[in-house]
DNA sequence: GTTAAATATAGATGGTTATCAATATAGATA
DNA sequence: TATCTATATTGATAACCATCTATATTTAAC
């Protein structure tokens, strides 16, 4: 199972609305950068940093192909979000009781 | 299919390492404010900051029990959240084209 | 080797966030 | 009513984040 501390950077790397919806159109295909952009009224240098933030948290993949960056999302990480909360679905509720106010009555 | 600037929101609220934390124990019972707190290294207020927070995106659910506030899972947006991603997972790759670089490879 | 194109890095900046101490509010009980 | 307990709100602050412009790097083509 994923880290907490591991997950809540993925969290924070989906939390941006431009990097959710990148993670969402590579969710279809591989995209260069250039074409990638195009659909943001954002610089350049931002996507770079959207870009960077993904691939440090692993989210995409990047390769390098000329003078072009083509991502793609890494399908591993999607699936141990989905694991995570899964599990956090599943979780039958237990009555630990409560020191001061009582159980779950 | 939920909106993606609400899940970005969503994503926001669980980018925290406390709050994701705090779900987690959520996950299998009902908790008052003051038994979570017992778990942190953090103030009241912070904690009530964060509730808040929680509650704000549909996270958790709150009620109110004497003096108590009695917190519990939204297991409606755990769902969403999950839909959301095994759409995402699920995706089956197209070769939509690059205007400039071409194809998938 | 120069030039052009795609992407990355650096530096600056306004906005947001997590945190705390202090205080307020609300509910229970003596 | 006075007081204690649980929680919320306010105000302040340091750290972080998304964005930009300007510049650097890398690669291909001429």
């Amino acid at each position: 199972m994923i880290a907490l501390t591991d997950l809540a950077k993925i969290m924070k790397a989906l939390s941006d609305p431009t990097r959710l919806h990148i993670v969402q159109m590579l969710s279809t295909s591989e995209m260069c950068a250039c074409d990638i952009l195009e659909s943001f009224e954002i610089s350049q240098p931002t996507l770079s940093y959207h870009m960077k933030n993904l691939m440090e948290n692993q989210i995409v993949t990047g390769r390098k192909e000329g003078t072009w960056m083509k991502y793609a999302i890494n399908p591993t990480v999607i699936s141990e979000i989905i694991k995570y909360f899964q599990n956090i679905d599943t979780s039958e509720p237990i009555d630990i009781g409560c020191v001061k106010c009582g159980g779950l009555d």
